[in-house]
RNA sequence: GUGGUUGUAGCUCAGCUGGUUAGAGCGCUGGAUUGUGGUUCCAGAGGUCGCCGGUUCGAACCCGGUCUUCCACCCCA
């Protein structure tokens, strides 16, 4: 009995022209990645669970993607685990690789590995799969890419200037106008939680304060209430929940609330540095934006933290983001080593392009030109233009069958081929070809035997 | 992982309180047009109504389960 096919949920298929698109988005962020030096690796999709298990806090590890071992692993567990049917024991003794959750963790892994083939500062950037067993909603799949950057072995501030312009620098290369790329600073949030004593509850502090422009004051205060922060602590933040103005104007606020936090002021510090570093050197078209209230990627961040959303009129989560981790290769045993990175998040870049009509039509380009088939004869003389063309890397093709002219046509038409090539009897016995531009409608007549007059125009 | 939502032709969607052969637009195929697509006209093909089970004389419609989609939470690209 056939079985109706289907692929695994948060998985998706895609056709020629949505491969093109992303190879558009994947070939800009690349050539950008390499114009600021950076150069590409890549790493298994899989790793041994232990090098990710932990890395991502709690929530991270339930989302991991465990494999099964071969062979009769279930034979091998002792009797206690296997009868205790308790799934967080038993799952590190059947499954001992795990599916790639993101690529930073691996990156770091790389570096502990190759430290003695590597040149600091290691410049490094990465285009690869990730998976996580999230549920899937719009734009989040459990199948998606990550385009990463990070350098390591490099503490100075200019690096986060320069993934700044990265970033503007790619997007402003997609037309993906109106970003905003948000900077925070995770020794800022430090040193809020210290001012209001509540250092000891930074996350359950930073998670609520996340969720300011989603909940409001009120639900972030009730939220930091059921965490178990003292109301008089509140209080104390409630500066943040009121921050305003220009990136410096909301610096000066820091600076006043974080006047007793030597890590606090340690942040504003470096916050301004990089602000006032991008300020001098300009953004052509995203907009760099101080956001306090910005907490991501927590678990092992330590200095900036940096989140893009696409332009406001998209309903679309953050398109990148990225931060400085100041020991990453610790947990590998390699300490004193910084990192900082950015990642763009592809498919989402895909989907807000898409809404906002950014793809140029030339990408969903087949070929440049289709030759008309007439017959055995005149396919011929087709396939002998075709392959001068193809010599000189035009993207030509013959149509494989002899149909009627309308069909052939609407071939053309359908795949977006801006040129169709006849060449009939009547051409063959005149050594000419005619082309007909399908944009225009237009056709204009060349000899076979100076095929050049044509082909030199595209 | 929790709560909800969606599924009808290739696509976007109609389909009355359950009632006979399930519709439209677009697309597709053929013709008008034997050397001209994208416009026009005519004709045609195409559907186990996501899947499994139940209620009923009778189910696209009601009930249960399951898969999928999307949404909120969680978290995140």
């Amino acid at each position: 009995m056939a079985q109706k096919p289907s692929i695994p949920k948060g998985t998706r298929d895609f056709s020629p022209t949505e491969v093109a698109k992303r190879n558009y988005i994947i070939q800009t962020i690349k050539k950008h990645f390499e114009v600021y030096g950076f150069q590409p690796i890549e790493t298994p999709s899989f790793e041994n669970s232990e090098t990710l298990m932990g890395k991502y806090g709690d929530e991270g590890d339930r989302l991991i993607f465990k494999i099964l071992n071969s062979g009769d692993f279930i034979s091998k567990v002792d009797d206690v685990t296997y009868s205790s049917k308790n799934s967080a024991s038993l799952t590190p003794k059947i499954t001992e690789k795990a599916l790639r959750y993101d690529l930073t963790v691996p990156f770091a892994r790389y570096v502990v590995m190759h430290q003695n083939e590597i040149d600091f500062p290691f410049k490094r950037y990465q285009i690869q799969p990730v998976w996580r067993a999230d549920r899937p909603q719009k734009g989040r799949f459990r199948e998606f890419y990550q385009c990463d950057a990070d350098v390591v072995g490099a503490k100075s501030l200019l690096q986060e200037v320069e993934f700044v312009q990265l970033y503007d620098a790619v997007f402003t290369a997609l037309g993906l106008k109106g970003t905003t790329i948000k900077i925070n600073n995770r020794k800022v949030l430090s040193g809020i939680a210290e001012v209001i004593g509540a250092k000891h509850l930074l996350i359950d502090f930073t998670v609520a304060l996340d969720k300011l422009d989603k909940i409001g004051e009120e639900g972030v205060k009730k939220e930091m209430l059921a965490k178990g922060i003292s109301e008089s602590a509140i209080d104390k933040a409630s500066p943040l929940f009121a921050m305003s103005g220009s990136s410096m104007e909301q610096l000066e606020q820091l600076k006043s609330l974080l006047v007793e936090s030597e890590i606090g002021m340690a942040g504003v510090a470096e916050l301004d540095e990089i602000t006032r570093n991008v300020e001098a050197l300009g953004l052509q078209s995203a907009q760099l934006q101080l956001d306090v209230t910005l907490a991501r990627g927590l678990n092992y961040y330590t200095g900036a933290i940096f989140e893009v959303s696409a332009p406001e009129d998209v309903k679309m989560g953050s398109i990148g983001g990225g931060g400085r981790y100041d020991d990453l290769t610790g947990i590998f045993g390699l300490k004193d080593i910084s990192g900082v990175g950015i990642s763009f998040g592809l498919d989402r870049i895909y989907l807000v392009m898409e809404e906002l009509n950014l793809f140029p039509s030339s990408v969903s380009k087949s070929v440049d030109v289709l030759c008309v088939n007439f017959g055995n004869q005149e396919s011929m003389a087709a396939l002998k233009l075709v392959n001068q063309m193809r010599a000189k890397g035009i993207k030509a093709e013959v149509y494989p069958t002899n149909t009627k002219m309308q069909k052939q046509m609407k071939y053309a038409n359908s795949r977006n081929i801006p040129y169709v090539v006849l060449i009939g009897a009547q051409e063959l016995e005149q050594e000419q070809f005619v082309v007909k531009d399908m944009a225009q409608g237009t056709q204009q007549t060349y000899s076979l035997g100076n095929s050049e007059e044509f082909t030199e125009h595209l």
